[in-house]
DNA sequence: TGTTATTGATTGACGGCTCAATTAAGAACA
DNA sequence: TGTTCTTAATTGAGCCGTCAATCAATAACA
């Protein structure tokens, strides 16, 4: 029986629903029948709606990433000093909406999808860019090789990225982030 | 033209096929035709030898790890204090046997099927121990909190592997190795 | 002759994607 | 108000391709 105006739930549905299957499934083995069950449709109606698989998975790391970039955004409007701007970054990678479980995993997954489809790699590189800018306009005033630290700290955070991504006794929010800004004290103090 | 005594070469090509195709295609869209063609026989070959397409992947990857860990071991061997050996260990994780292009490509596809295959993730979970314990042997006498910084020397190798696998301006082996010396540095600093 | 090496052909399963057909909501109109 | 038309939503069935795995057959050794 057919509403009118679904088109903006159903792909909001469908989003939610790769990122889960992502999760349990594996960007490998995942099928455009599962993400569709899961949102509770026919396969078919996710192709009226996304076009191709390619396209219901790029949707999906849009998502994340869009989610990602507002979280960072938010939590650096209440910073000041660069010491503060550095703090909400890290806080913000580690922020329950994008260390969850299910969005570790699609990560990891999008890693793996970087590596031969150019538009995964364009998006990837973005937030690579975004948060190094981040990084370093914090830095800048705080290190005498901002450029350097700046990789050290995005090399970390993906690290227990990784990490987590594999974990049975996960490391919490709390333990990573201040891990890594442990590493961030230790490197700027001389 | 079947010469007798085959198996181990045709073992030996098939497993570095498997290792370059996962790097060229991802582990996504892998074939075992592909694997064996690349390895310059038929799949049915492959078959016959390996029996099933998982198979061949968890060989490839105990190649990697056998050769990373005889890389960390023969590091080891020349170093005799502690500072000594951690430095080896971060030397031979960016040896270049283990930090070339493909095989790191292998490694990013080896965390993923890890999230699911359970084999590959034992296989994973042995590797990150035995790291995490040459780590902690060097460290034990040179800091008051081990454990931690093991973690955090573990996050930063695997998120230097994982932005290698993505990068087109690589960092070089030289350059990541520093990173985490300095790191390490650093962080034993008081 | 039995064993090992090797392949071409084949199969069975499955997944992406298309399409014709169906249902219902709303618009236009009488 | 009832009738007709249009359009969005939705699906079942199925085509087409691919791929892992199997098998029967062949060739060379020992």
């Amino acid at each position: 029986m057919p509403r009118i105006g679904m088109e903006p739930q159903r792909r909001d549905a469908l989003v939610r629903a790769t990122i889960s299957e992502i999760a349990v499934s594996g960007a490998a083995d995942i099928t455009v029948a599962r993400i569709a069950r899961r949102a509770g449709m026919s396969p078919a109606l996710a192709h009226h709606y996304f076009g191709s698989k390619d396209n219901m998975l790029l949707a999906a790391m849009r998502h994340v990433l869009f989610v990602f970039a507002a979280e960072v955004r938010g939590a650096l409007v209440m910073a000041d000093t660069p010491r503060e701007r550095l703090t909400a970054i890290v806080r913000a990678c580690f922020a329950p909406s994008n260390f969850r479980d299910e969005v570790v995993a699609a990560w990891l997954n999008f890693y793996v999808q970087a590596q031969r489809e150019g538009q995964t790699r364009r998006l990837l590189h973005i937030y690579h860019a975004r948060l190094r800018s981040n990084l370093m306009y914090a830095l800048r005033p705080l290190s005498d090789d901002p450029e350097r630290l700046a990789e050290g700290i995005g090399a970390m955070i993906d690290g227990l990225y990784v990490r987590q991504a594999l974990r049975r006794d996960n490391l919490t929010s709390a333990a990573s982030t201040d891990l890594v800004l442990d590493y961030i004290e230790k490197a700027l103090a001389r």
